[in-house]
DNA sequence: TGGATCCACTGGCTCAAGCCAGTTGCCGAG
DNA sequence: CTCGGCAACTGGCTTGAGCCAGTGGATCCA
């Protein structure tokens, strides 16, 4: 009759017991977006436990991204942003000159401003995994454009593309900086290569220290990776971009037919 | 001629420097996957530091995805596993009857073990973003199965599938555990619903506790979210699945040609 | 030989204390 | 009224200590 369980409850682990409460106040809409969460020292002494244990409970809802400190001014529920949904992901002929890509088109679809910048132009060799793609031998000299995109000012995304330096040659997607992403494909038309397939890889990991200071990503966001591979009408690649975005702004959407 | 800066070195807080040690040290192939890092004891003595810093810097390390600690055996250096591709997205009615889904033909292609269980068939009413996605009235009565998809008898994704009761009614979809994924469109199909199109919305966040603990998650490692719609002739959705996947065995290929 | 036990080792978690570094509002000098 | 500086907050990070809970090899007993 003693047995084990007279409390079934378990008790959890204090870090985890506020982490629960403090979840369960932010989901319960106790504390709504933009909230500010009592302080580290308040917890503590509130549940009587280390300042130490009230930061680890706010650590795991951070890990979550539930919540974002913020140094000197306090802990906040994290305003969760709309997702930017990147719709139907099919690219049509007329994008090709359009200068709208999806980017800019959802981001002014969500009443926000966009801005696209190329940081950088360059020749360089080509990486493995670019080769690959590019169906071309490692080392092949390539260009490599990166272009930073924005919404009201915030990075959003990068991408960084790469092109076989013997067809842009002369072109302006050799070396110059100015030219929206939106009209490359017509760039790429002239040069004898009209875009007629494209394959896109997703995959989403953890930033890493760069990426995270780069896109100014809160703790806790993962960013999805994708290599788009852009194919003529004979499936040649001739250009692939590497995208990396912020998980919490973006949802890409596909729809297709299904074949016989 | 004082200046600011003899040592433009900055040395960073210790935790990080430590970090960054490993982190070179692991990139560097000096620690190479599978490898056991020094204790956080030993560490800590050998950098000079309290066990505490030592334990935070491995933590860094942790949540890059980089490394992983197993309780009283040490902390090893993650083997990245090879990414499941999901390759080219694209349905096709063969697969319709064959029951081979796009999971288990890619485990195969890797020369693991699949493996799927459905853990439930319930009926409930429909949450709003199911029923938004049936185009049906949130509330309507749906059947929703649960099912699960290891490899190697590790669980990889969980698919909810939801499917208006006023179709499958009677069928065997609304009741029966025992239902490959890959025959389901057959059955479809026979209700009146032959596949035709699909729609799929991919987004990346960190996964819940429970998804953590069900899909036997290390820290650091993000889930892919992919919200699936099944479309008839008509574009009349009859289903839809929300995947969670373990982004860190995951990617997704689609390929598709350009419009005009 | 085979099995249970023990112990040294690992990470997991907490405590109490202290200093540093952003942020913000207040208050006093000009 | 304006502006500078201070003080009282906030989180960030470290220390050094202690106990708990898995792991796995060595050891001892039947």
């Amino acid at each position: 009759m003693p047995a084990k369980a007279p409390t079934p409850k378990a008790a959890d682990k204090p870090s985890r017991e506020i982490a629960r409460l403090l979840r369960d106040a932010i989901n319960g809409g106790e504390l709504s977006p933009g909230a500010k969460l009592p302080s580290e020292r308040e917890l503590a002494e509130s549940h009587g436990v280390a300042r130490n244990t009230a930061r680890e409970a706010i650590r795991l809802l951070t890990q979550e991204g539930l919540v974002q400190p913020e140094h000197g001014r306090g802990v906040f529920v994290r305003v969760r942003p709309k997702l930017m949904r990147f719709g139907r992901r099919r690219y049509s002929r007329a994008m090709r000159q359009s200068g709208l890509s999806p980017f800019r088109a959802e981001v002014i679809a969500q009443g926000r401003t966009p801005d696209t910048e190329c940081r950088s132009v360059t020749r360089i060799s080509a990486p493995g995994e670019v080769a690959e793609r590019l169906e071309i031998p490692a080392g092949t000299d390539v260009v490599r454009r990166e272009n930073w995109y924005y919404a009201d000012g915030e990075p959003m995304q990068v991408g960084t593309t790469y092109s076989p330096w013997a067809i842009v040659e002369g072109s302006p997607i050799a070396d110059t900086k100015k030219m929206g992403h939106g009209s490359i494909y017509g760039r790429f038309e002239e040069l004898g290569y009209p875009i007629a397939y494209v394959r896109e890889e997703i995959s989403a990991r953890m930033p890493t220290h760069e990426e995270a200071a780069g896109l100014s990503l809160p703790d806790g966001v993962p960013v999805i990776d994708l290599w788009h591979t852009g194919m003529d009408d004979r499936r040649r690649p001739f250009e692939v971009t590497r995208f990396v975005m912020r998980a919490d702004f973006t949802a890409l959407d596909y729809d297709m037919p299904v074949e016989d």
